[in-house]
DNA sequence: CAAGCGCCTGTTAGCGATAACAAAAGGAAA
DNA sequence: TTTCCTTTTGTTATCGCTAACAGGCGCTTG
């Protein structure tokens, strides 16, 4: 294994003045810069984690919390992780999954949250260490996420384009600033277009949303759009209405929300506001990184704009 | 932070003595010992993990390489990945996730991999690091795999014993090994119950099964029961035959394989053979640290039995 | 009863990196 | 020219843990 002494060697300089070069950079002249340089390339060196993380104290590892039953968990998560794992690596960070709640905290860094619902917070508050939410909260933490609202706002102002007489919005059955704020786009932008927002709310299920469109067939007349606050909602929706045989997307649109993986197995594949799952992953990492490194100041909130994906479900 | 050290003043003994009760508890008397995690216990002692890996001349990382493109790829990686964690979070291992393949091997002390392709091979020899596969392979790769042949057995024998006359193997056109058990269960089941078996093979994608239908739905008599290589292909032939308003379970059957999220937003819902995915992340894990214990010996082969799961489509 | 062996515990020396301090080297000011 | 900073580089000690060796003890054995 090629250490810091070897280059050093190599380089005919001292650990220390190799160690700068990697750390503190502007204190080397440019001469020895050069020199370190050439020597890391000529061994490929590979700076030794273990020793880096001993040396700091740090740990160089984070621990990513899913506080949320796995098995009920959307496919995105795993476009979440990737995000994550590409932003630690960026700085030879490593990562540990965590679901169950009393885990141990220790030898980590910092934790990156998601699924943190509103009773999560006490737990949140006795964090020891810096952390970052993924998703909207209105507590104070500093967190990731779509521009939930921007993305509905989207969403309505392209069906109101498309010249659906009608919007139904389909929400999720929970208290969460995620689902207000995807309500908040939509109403805002109903009234904006002088238009009544009609909302309707049920557990994120497909079959309760095609139940629901069972239920209530009656009540929808032609050039109906629905903006659905998930892709799972929207896939119900169009069961319902492919069930009684309405033309999707000329006289029904239906627009879903998420766009990973289960807007791709709709028939009609769903329109849907898609979220940059992946980016935000890198994002959240990138922004406990940087709160370690800043020894935990806060970070504030980012929001990242969603990207409409035009599909069938919906007028082109 | 407690060290060895203070547990070592607290206990009255030597570092080494608590080093060792931790690591070769063997090689200590049973007095000590219970000194040793009296003291460990009160301070709440936690090992520092970058200075055992340090000491150990060890990462305490492991590399979870994905060959595969991640949009296309099964929600079911996400169980996997945390079957992975939990394995490694055991004997206190972190983990990386790389997806691109030419990158950095080091500062980890194994590989996890899947997604691997007859076409990786060559990669795969190449590692100098013990690996471990998730994934049948006939060349002679360390892996663990569900019994994708025992899986089919299974559907396939719940079939005939549910009375369909014909029955219908729906595989994916790949030639791999997870395939062609898969296939081999459901053929040579067959022809111990001296039955003709009809196969069928096409790219994974729900809406190709749900064309194969449609075009050939005049072939399929009533009492035909479809065993399909994935829960994505027999989500299309639901939507296919539902299409026809075929009546399922009754005339036609559909049986699934994988039993990871899609099986439930199908509607109605699938009958699926499930893999212990988690289970089997977890002993991929397991495996890799007793190969990395070991040195890199070889582990051979462990094939794990699914589980079937009756459901809507197919006749209780 | 001294030599020799085994068992258990302690001492020492590192793993590879970094912070903190120390020491040159160079330049500006007196 | 001398003194005193400032900048750049080197030296030392340390992070927490473990392998390897050393030493003390009791027991067997010729």
């Amino acid at each position: 294994m090629i250490t810091l002494s070897d280059v050093a060697k190599k380089a005919n300089v001292s650990k220390m003045t190799v160690s700068r070069v990697i750390n503190h950079p502007g204190q080397v002249t440019d001469e020895l810069k050069q020199l370190v340089f050439a020597a890391m390339k000529d061994l490929d060196y590979r700076p030794n984690v273990a020793a880096k993380a001993l040396a700091n104290n740090r740990s160089q590892v984070i621990k990513f919390f899913i506080l949320e039953d796995i098995d009920t968990t959307e496919p995105y998560y795993m476009n979440l992780l990737f995000g994550i794992a590409k932003g630690l690596d960026e700085k030879q960070y490593a990562l540990q999954l965590v679901t169950s709640r009393n885990y141990d905290l220790g030898n980590s860094d910092g934790y990156i949250i998601t699924g943190a619902r509103a009773k999560d917070q006490e737990w949140l508050d006795r964090l020891e260490k810096p952390a970052v939410v993924f998703g909207e909260n209105r507590y104070g933490y500093d967190f990731v996420d779509t521009d939930n609202k921007q993305g509905t706002t989207m969403a309505t102002e392209y069906a109101i384009a498309k010249n659906y007489q009608s919007l139904v919005f389909i929400g999720i059955d929970v208290k969460e600033a995620f689902e207000y704020s995807r309500e908040a786009g939509f109403i805002n932008t109903m009234q904006q277009h002088q238009m009544i927002p009609k909302i309707y709310r049920m557990a994120n299920h497909s079959h309760l949303s095609e139940q629901f469109i069972n239920d209530n067939w009656q009540k929808f007349a032609r050039n109906t759009a629905f903006i659905c606050a998930s892709d799972r909602l929207a896939i119900g929706i169009v069961r319902g209405l492919a069930h009684h045989d309405a033309a999707i997307p000329n006289d029904f649109g239906v627009f879903g929300f998420d766009g990973v993986f289960l807007d791709q197995v709709s028939n009609p594949k769903l329109a849907t506001v898609k979220q940059p799952i992946q980016e935000i992953g890198r994002l959240c990492a990138r922004m406990l990184l940087q709160k370690i490194a800043q020894s935990g100041s806060p970070q504030g909130e980012l929001l990242v704009t969603p990207e409409l994906v035009i599909r069938d479900s919906m007028r082109k």
